[in-house]
DNA sequence: CGGCAAATTGAGCATTGTCAATGTCTGTGG
DNA sequence: CCACAGACATTGACAATGCTCAATTTGCCG
């Protein structure tokens, strides 16, 4: 009965989770601190020890790292619904930075009371879970797109995946979007500089896969940019989205042709 | 009182979690399947929707993706104790594949008994989110070092990262230890070619940080070598190590001077 | 209209990749 | 004990992708 403040973050976690009444109500229940903060602004830094975890409620985000050169990276990318720092509640020194990308909404939750969720819940810690875990598989393909992709196709997978995890979440239409970096911070998100994003955006443009007017998005031939991006979405772990679940329990065509489909229904028990 | 054989995981999750005797007969009581691989041997393919976890127990593998153009990029290294494939346990489709660096020794466990184990006993549960989290906290690293460090400073900072996670599991001593991967896996671990491996390895010969043998690695001066690689070790949380609290509940020097102290003891309950 | 952030462009350079040999080490069979 | 195979390491010459530096332009807002 307390507010629906949190709903952003339930709704996330019900994405690729069944919970129940009781579970979606402690989590509801999270005492909270509304905070909202300006493009630019640090909300951990690294080596800090923060007391609070935050949730974003609405606006964007990134994590990122710095080297002794100067030279900025950021790593991940998050947007509304994501508990970003969740991972503060069990490691004590924050090992990067998070900072907004423009104007957020966030409400900061005591770790130590997500630790008793965590700890008294085990369907909410499992959802929870599940979702540092989809974290880590982003990550992994970060991992690639700067160690093994030329330019074009580095840029390219950052927008097939901004497009898709905006349009899972309902923060976009299927084909349209809006990035949200400027080409500044894309070229920290892929580890080029900004001059050659700007290049490389061009390139894109030049392929008509794409109509770019600043940073809205419109993909003209999905497969075609897949392609070029050498993007797979299965990553992403949108086969167990319990909406998909719902609808067609057969196995994806990602899977070769190993059917287990009673894989789904353990795996939602 | 079963088999002593999964200790080594036991003693991972002991590195910075306390667990009471009922948690740790839990984890030692886990049904499992031994299996011997060779090097090259792959035992998690993507794509693929497998129906047991990986647990290594000795040797060395990893986990890598293909791109299209036939790239390999190693996202991470695994040492005897890491739970390799947890996220099978509640991620249907593999998104990458693991790969013996070496000759391995494996316990294979159903995913359903890792999911059992997790949803009744919280410490563990928490203990192996804590893991994946830690190990987020390298994809993190990697992340920038594949997209912001220079080449001699990418394979430095593997080399440290390598030295000292297998320090902290007491499997080198603190500077001398053997890298478990060859120059061509080097290479797909720091997205460079293996050609320029080698030179960046003789390079770092020449800066005589450390002497190199073969894989044998044996650090002369740790503070220049981790000076050229960047390396900050703090991603690791080795400051929530067990052993390490008990000694000095202090707060490390990363930090800049804000000591909760009992941030410390929180964590631990 | 001025000011500012962001985007765009060009020229030259540097780091790293490509290709193709050659060298080294180790274990195996004769 | 030696020749050989195979994996791994090393080297050189050249090409290319992406970086640096330095303007210039565009769009937006007060």
């Amino acid at each position: 009965m307390s507010s629906p403040i949190l709903e952003p973050m339930l709704r996330k976690l019900e994405l690729r989770n069944v919970l129940d009444a009781s579970d979606r109500a402690a989590i509801l229940a999270l005492p909270y601190q509304l905070r909202t903060v300006d493009r630019g602004t640090c909300v951990v830094r690294e080596g800090e020890r923060p007391e609070r975890s935050c949730l974003l409620l609405a606006g964007f985000a990134c994590r990122h790292k710095v080297t002794s050169a100067g030279g900025r990276q950021i790593v991940s990318i998050h947007i509304p619904g994501d508990f970003v720092d969740l991972q503060g509640a069990f490691l004590d020194i924050a090992d990067h930075n998070v900072e907004a990308l423009g104007r957020c909404e966030l409400a900061m939750v005591a770790h130590a009371d997500v630790r008793v969720l965590a700890s008294t819940r085990p369907a909410v810690a499992r959802a929870m879970w599940m979702d540092t875990l989809v974290e880590s598989a982003i990550y992994r393909e970060w991992i690639i797109n700067n160690g093994r992709r030329g330019a074009l196709a580095r840029v390219a997978h950052l927008i097939c995946e901004l497009g898709r995890r905006l349009h899972a979440v309902g923060l976009a239409s299927a084909d349209r979007f809006e990035i949200p970096l400027n080409q500044d911070q894309m070229a920290d998100a892929t580890g080029l500089t900004p001059v050659h994003v700007n290049r490389t955006l061009r390139e894109l443009d030049r392929t008509g896969l794409v109509d770019r007017v600043a940073r809205t998005v419109h993909v003209k031939d999905w497969p075609g940019l897949r392609e070029i991006a050498d993007f797979n979405e299965t990553y992403l772990h949108f086969d167990q989205l319990v909406a998909k679940r719902e609808q067609h329990c057969a196995p994806t065509p990602t899977a070769r042709g190993d059917p287990p489909a009673e894989s789904l229904a353990a795996a939602a028990g």
